[in-house]
DNA sequence: TAATCATGTTGACAGTGTCAACAAACATAG
DNA sequence: CTATGTTTGTTGACACTGTCAACATGATTA
């Protein structure tokens, strides 16, 4: 029966990573998961300054996953092209938000403020960076400009629907009054042809 | 000096707008805002029952300010053209998203279930139906889908975009790898100007 | 072997949301 | 006008939270 745990700061991280995700990191206690980890409730103190530190590591590592998963759609399938990678991409990015809720909402909760913990602003811009380099390539001779404009469009677009498809409550409640429900739902369903008829529109 | 307060649930609900828009509603406690109406810790439980039950009322308020808002500025002056009026709503969504960061925050925060609150459901998607209204005006005979799905579209678009302005982390940071810092301080020094290249994209 | 440092522990503090039990103010029926 | 019941307050408590200071143990290094 080791005094030291050993590896205490990496089960802390973990354990918090899955918490968050299944409750929220609203309902996260730093005690609940030191409990867990079978060590005393301060014992977390040692590894993260504050409580916001450990749910910034835990940020760290859904930016670090998503970015992986942007990366891999835009580069894994050589065949297609570099349309079909971009819209790839879109659609991965939006299928992690979905299933990822709760680590994306603490990815982009104030609750953190991202410019105290230089690795995870990195990662965030980084993440960003995927979606610069797929649309260089799919719009060759753009201007850095009108590049970073069609990122910000593509971004704020993806971005945007993440938020708007999480929210069950709009097809539930606005199908009775108007369409968007039913619109929302086919979106849903479809995400890629959604996408397609976007980047057409 | 009488015993009852006489307007104590509107003094909390405006107080906690006031918390919530200042603090963050994570920050705000039940507590506080019973001491600043220089009552006990407990009597807002005689007119809400929950945090979560407040909050919702503050988000309420929140919807209801920012759809009048929208309203406005698609009605307002009446001698613009459709497609104008629809910029001015865009302009006025993304600076409410901007001005009102916390409670925008509180609108759109998992904290809060909608589906427990109906008349925060209801003002909810009575915003989007501003939306709705606008469109169908700028697209006369658009099927219903296509209505709903375009409606998806800017919505996203501007709620995205709202997400992508706040992060200042971003034109700060991306500005030294890439030139996405400084597309952001373009589009956040002229957002009619990116909204207009969008409806043109 | 002795001293230092990293990593644990216990105990405490102030703060939180919420509940049960009680009390004062107000409304209303007889 | 009194009696009764209902709203709306109060006090006191419970379990929980993040965090700190003081202490103890284990590992590392001189």
């Amino acid at each position: 029966m080791k005094y030291h745990h050993g590896n205490l700061k990496e089960e802390l991280i973990s354990s918090a990573c899955v918490v968050c995700e299944s409750d929220g990191h609203d309902r996260m206690s730093l005690r609940s998961i030191a409990k867990e980890a079978k060590v005393s409730q301060t014992a977390p103190y040692r590894h993260f300054k504050t409580k916001e530190s450990l749910l910034a590591e835990v940020s760290t590592r859904g930016f670090t996953e998503l970015k992986e998963i942007l990366h891999n759609a835009s580069t894994a399938k050589k065949t297609l092209s570099t349309k079909d990678r971009f819209l790839e991409m879109g659609q991965a990015y939006i299928e992690f938000g979905l299933s990822k809720r709760n680590t994306y909402d603490l990815m982009h909760s104030p609750v953190i403020d991202k410019t105290q913990f230089p690795e995870l602003l990195e990662i965030a811009t980084g993440t960003f960076e995927e979606l610069v380099h797929i649309l260089a390539e799919l719009n060759p001779g753009i201007s850095d400009k009108d590049l970073d404009l069609k990122c910000i469009h593509h971004w704020a677009l993806v971005h945007g629907l993440v938020g708007l498809l999480r929210n069950e409550s709009l097809d539930a409640e606005a199908s009775v009054n108007t369409n968007a429900g039913n619109a929302m739902g086919l979106v849903r369903n479809d995400i890629k042809s959604f996408l397609i008829s976007e980047l057409e529109y």
